[in-house]
DNA sequence: ACATTATATCGAGAATTGTCGATGCGTCAA
DNA sequence: TTGACGCATCGACAATTCTCGATATAATGT
């Protein structure tokens, strides 16, 4: 009776576990100063960029040049956080020619925003 | 002319950088699988506590101990993740006697999610 | 083909976080 | 008042993350 309730118990807890741990990266991507300030900066990139011939910054993104110069820190770096946060879905890459232009994924945000508050 | 509107960027950097000190502490706070566990539990603590005599797990919250042995780590670490919670204000304490009972604070989760989602 | 520009990736050392055991401090019951 | 219990804090070592410079890859213009 007892290993089977153990067993009961063992199982809702590796449950758990893996319906946090999307959630877990998706935090971590988000813990951290640089990061969140880029996903700041792209709710509005008009405020905070200059676009590129052509391109609008809303539909279409900022490249990482842009992100790289805005951020302060190495090219190297500013590449890495974007895709990390390209990695966990909170925002979108889209190539054209040699840029790269993201923007944030709204519905990814706000799926995580409801997993938050939603009490199941 | 130059020099006066770098000064400009930078003030504007440093606004940006305190708008999101605050944020990133509570980002950091959820970025752990332990941590977020603990908070996806106090959700419906009915459904992964039994409750104290004459307590409404709801209402008061749950203690340390009751934590620490769902989350099959040592009471020292559950207790300082609560506090790491508490900190940042994710969750309130209610100290009774010798327990200390945690619950979510609903208010600053909400906040946090709207953050997340709002562009200014 | 070659030089240049934009981005991505690698490897490494510094900085931060995770996790524990030991210990301190308040509370309760004998 | 003493002992046991629940919780908080300290110090330490392991594990992860931060951030860089170097280098690779891909696209562009000459």
């Amino acid at each position: 009776m007892t290993s089977k309730k153990e067993c009961a118990l063992d199982n809702s807890k590796i449950l758990d576990t893996i319906i946090c741990m999307k959630q877990v990266d998706i935090f971590k991507a988000l813990s951290n100063e640089a990061r969140l300030q880029i996903l700041e900066w792209l709710k509005e990139p008009d405020l905070h960029f200059t676009p590129h011939e052509g391109i609008d910054m809303n539909k279409t993104g900022v490249c990482v040049s842009q992100i790289t110069e805005k951020l302060e820190m190495t090219q190297s770096t500013a590449s890495h956080y974007l895709s990390m946060l390209l990695q966990v879905g909170l925002i979108k890459a889209d190539r054209i020619g040699k840029y790269t232009y993201y923007k944030r994924n709204e519905d990814a945000i706000n799926g995580i925003a409801e997993f938050l508050k939603q009490k199941r």
